[in-house]
DNA sequence: TAGTGGTCTAGACCACATG
DNA sequence: ATGTGGTCTAGACCACTAT
């Protein structure tokens, strides 16, 4: 019925295709944006019902993996998600044009993981990882000191890179250099005063209120790509969710 | 095939199936807790395919009005959302040991809506709210100041209660004297320096940092019913959200 | 063992997008 | 007109829960 690469066949049937499928765009075999096969084609190329095809591609949507349009098809998401961390600071120029954050590498290191940061992305105690202390500016002024935190293993193209090559984003980065997907995060906002270090960097005085936003990100399979620690001055800071 | 109360015959079979079992436990004919009638049983008087009552339910549960259990049924989801605020700022007393907060109603009135109040709650720019002022006690300490603004028709039953019989909790509240039931809502956070008066009410000194939680309690047809702004000491505060 | 929801089939027909 | 996804049917069979 389905080719057995890897799959858990006492899983349903639906859930089979749908690991299928997620394993195909994972391996970018569909690149992002592009259409897959229609229901047809693969009710036809795995012999299923095509009920059981639908099941499996709501499912996808449902994770956001791929979107669907009425006549037109179903297509494999673009990571658009990055950049979403920015949005809940909020900074407006004067004249209230959109201004695009800027991204400045402060350091990068391969060091053994500290305790927390091998607890959190699921490493052995002493294992390998990237850290980057990164500085995010508006218009020239320091925002957001950021520390990151990668497996060395998954993200290994990056310790050989040029800091200064990876621009303003990264997760368009991790997807190209490294080919991993973010496609969930989970955040924890607390609010402390600004050390002294932090307060250098980010211009601000000290004892000044800062937001932490501790970001853990996932890959499509539900596995710890990257943590994060964004610190920014609290009287900017504005943030929105949804219960339920 | 369905019963024409106030469903709009253009929609999809299972959405016009989903309005009319929605209406029913709104209306509390189901109540919370308790097993609506079985796929059969509503393919049977609804007369439409086991497949289109299905759908219909999965609606229901992605709004999470139901919850489903397997071999046992479909119930009624109980309004447990309430004190999910609560949980956003972190206190342990020293041994560690759960703690129930205290709410004592500070002041009731009803007045002329604020023009926010009015626009957050979609009414009339005069139209009467009810505006309670409440604290929030953790061992007798005050942690959390609220503002609450409520539409005067819907919450009529609590101009005329003693506020002293309010208890801690106010969803429940709202469910029993009003017939309000809370589905969803939408949190927005930010964090600015105390105003004298709150600061004598939370004990705190002035220029303390707070953390303000600005909330929208939606019902489950989706129309506003409560506003709501949270203040509380920024050091204690903790807060999670998934994304995507 | 009976009753419930969960999976799966094999279609028909409709609505939308595009050439 | 063709091809796509969206709705709907009318079942069969399986897995879980309770008695």
């Amino acid at each position: 019925m389905l080719d057995q690469t890897g799959v858990d066949s006492r899983l349903p049937l639906y859930l089979q295709l749908r690991d299928q499928l997620a394993a195909q765009i994972r391996a970018q075999i569909w690149q992002p944006g592009q259409p897959i096969p229609s229901e047809t084609e693969l009710r036809n190329t795995y012999q299923v019902a095509i009920g059981t095809v639908r099941r499996a591609i709501e499912t996808l949507v449902a994770e956001g993996l791929v979107e669907r349009t009425h006549g037109k098809g179903t297509f494999v998401r673009k990571a658009r998600f990055d950049n979403s961390l920015f949005r809940f600071f909020r900074f407006e120029s004067a004249d209230g044009r959109p201004l695009a954050p800027r991204s400045v590498i402060v350091s990068r290191k391969t060091i053994s993981a500290p305790p927390r940061a091998a607890e959190v992305l699921r490493l052995k105690p002493q294992a390998k990882v990237i850290e980057l202390l990164r500085l995010r500016t508006v218009d020239e002024q320091p925002v957001l000191a950021e520390n990151i935190y990668l497996c060395e293993q998954r993200f290994k193209a990056l310790a050989g890179m040029e800091p200064a090559q990876f621009g303003d984003l990264l997760y368009p980065l991790y997807e190209r250099e490294c080919g991993q997907i973010v496609a969930s995060a989970r955040e924890t906002l607390t609010v402390e005063t600004v050390t002294a270090a932090q307060a250098r960097l980010l211009g601000l005085k000290e004892n000044t209120p800062v937001v932490v936003i501790e970001r853990i990100a996932f890959g499509s399979d539900g596995e710890p790509l990257e943590w994060r620690q964004s610190r920014g001055a609290a009287s900017k800071f504005r943030y929105s969710a949804e219960i339920r």
